[in-house]
DNA sequence: GATGAATGAGTATTCATTCAT
DNA sequence: CATGAATGAATACTCATTCAT
């Protein structure tokens, strides 16, 4: 549906996405992005207005394959706490392919508002609120409690996902895998909302 | 218990935590800070030999007031389910009442191992590891499956109670409030957890 | 022989040039020189890393033309006495004729010690070892007597010459020209160190 | 004949000697210098209204001392050579004796016009002229070339053993004495200008 | 489109000097 | 007299952005 984004436009997503992961917006230089992408300094103004921009797009860009992904996983499921069981997995088996994207999700993407005024993550609201539509789902069936307020648990199923994140992409070594990891997140949430 | 630190120390603190929640720290000039504190540039390198030395020291003092806050409510209750409910509510009550202390938190705390080499944040780790005592004290007294990995379980309920957090700091009207958020989050982690 | 260095570089050097021979390294701006040489201020640290670094590269390029210079000179006369007097003019004519290069390398020169960690200034020993050579030369075609140490000799030859071209470059007005002093100073010496 | 000057003020005085010789005037920070003389910074403030003046009232002291030394030695030598004898001796065994303060004439001396406008440096030149008035005295006696230009030979005479002493200050070891260097300087210079 | 040399606004930090105690 | 905390003007250096080639 996209046409496709030109060659040196993708080298600078790619290029950008291992220097912010790797020392943060602030820090990267607009040089070592194009050294990165093994471009020239002013090639990337051919392709962004601003530095801020690139951060942005990236946002946009991973986010949207991030949402692809994360529908079609969840649309394999029928019953909503399978649906939720595998929003799990496969959030973190996201993150634990994608180490560089989820470093900037986690860092940047926090301060974000901060530097970038009216950027509004659409894309991130859209990615949380399909924990909300199966919550929902799932009390229409009866098989999750009424009591239980969509929108809070949503935050916090999400946010437990995401601390685990946190750990997974900032330790060298870990404990348990993925795996383990997933299924107590499960265990607990869904133990804890089911009827 | 603590010797008080100079009037100037506090003030400049002080100041910090508003404009760094304010405009995050790399937008942060100097001189505001000075400003926002009422005293000269100069005047902030007799307490602090270089900028990044005020956001490591405001996290120091922060968190060691959050952890011997924290501390002290849980001591309150005897029950392992009791101090995870107690928990959540001084956490989520904390955040409501430090906003610009939660928003530096957030957000500055994640981004600084970046500019920050070799800064380890202890205080944070303490603060986690309560839950997880906690949780290893409610197994010992069948309380919590033993199933449950504590070290998994402490980042899934602070993860949990973070993004409700995060959504409290971020958004200027709420649907419903703190009590019933921390509500809510017991909820589904009690139950999910215990035997 | 030498490539030619850029023009920038080369109006960054002229322009220190002037500015330090006119208000000394530290007094000199480094916004005073960019705009001696019409350039911008951040221009310089395309050239040069540092302040001290167009100092340094300044004493190289003009000892290296020096040492050339009177290399040259020298190799015109067969007799090590006539080397000597024309030595001695040859360097006093330099320094009438580059009193800017003069003034900085009486001043500056002195001092570059004290910020400039080990750098050590090769050519200005190359420059001194002329005379040593000359002096032992005239030893060996016994001309000079045996007992001048020569490394005392070349000291006290330069420090005469030195101490002359102060007062040229201090001095707005001389009672005597320059060839006068030359052959003043030669007289003296060479009468002094000859069998 | 001047009173006798206060014991902080000396304290000064010998602490700006050591730290100027160290590391330069411009290096040298007002609160080292203090901290060297064991006092508080706003006392130097006292004693004296600015940084530059804490560097000429050195000169000045410094110069005074020198000056009155050597007119002693000279005045114990009735032969004009013997008195110049006695110049080059006394000079250098000065510098030996006082390094830090021969230093500070060999490097800011020659750098102070640039940041000390009007100030001019007489006991200098005095000292200069006590060179001038025994060549004087030798040309009436016949002991001295008609033909030898004292100005000149002022300038020569000092130069040579300036940049003498300028070795044995830089350097940290010598293949020969102080003796021996004043004997070779006086053989050339001697031996050049005598009848 | 692509380049990379040039720009110059922007800022953390220093340090001589002051002055209330 | 002596202090030393406070001041704030001053400046080297950085780096996003531009634009002539």
């Amino acid at each position: 549906m996209n046409r496709k984004k030109s060659e040196k436009y993708n080298r600078i997503i790619a290029a950008a996405t291992k220097m912010f992961a790797e020392k943060g917006y602030y820090k990267t230089r607009i040089s070592e992005i194009a050294r990165e992408a093994g471009i020239a300094d002013g090639t990337i103004y051919i392709y962004f207005s601003h530095k801020d921009q690139i951060l942005i797009a990236l946002f946009e860009e991973k986010m949207q394959e991030v949402l692809d992904n994360m529908k079609r996983q969840i649309g394999l499921e029928d019953d909503p706490l399978a649906k939720i069981e595998r929003f799990a997995l496969t959030h973190l088996r996201l993150i634990e392919d994608n180490k560089d994207m989820a470093e900037i999700i986690q860092v940047e993407l926090r301060q974000s508002s901060k530097f970038m005024k009216n950027y509004h993550n659409l894309k991130f609201s859209q990615y949380l609120d399909l924990i909300e539509d199966i919550i929902r789902e799932g009390q229409k069936k009866n098989l999750i409690k009424k009591e239980v307020i969509p929108s809070i648990a949503k935050r916090a199923f999400f946010g437990a996902l995401d601390e685990m994140s946190r750990y997974w992409v900032l330790s060298k070594s870990h404990k348990y895998d993925i795996e383990t990891a997933a299924k107590q997140i499960n265990s607990y949430f869904i133990h804890g909302i089911k009827t």
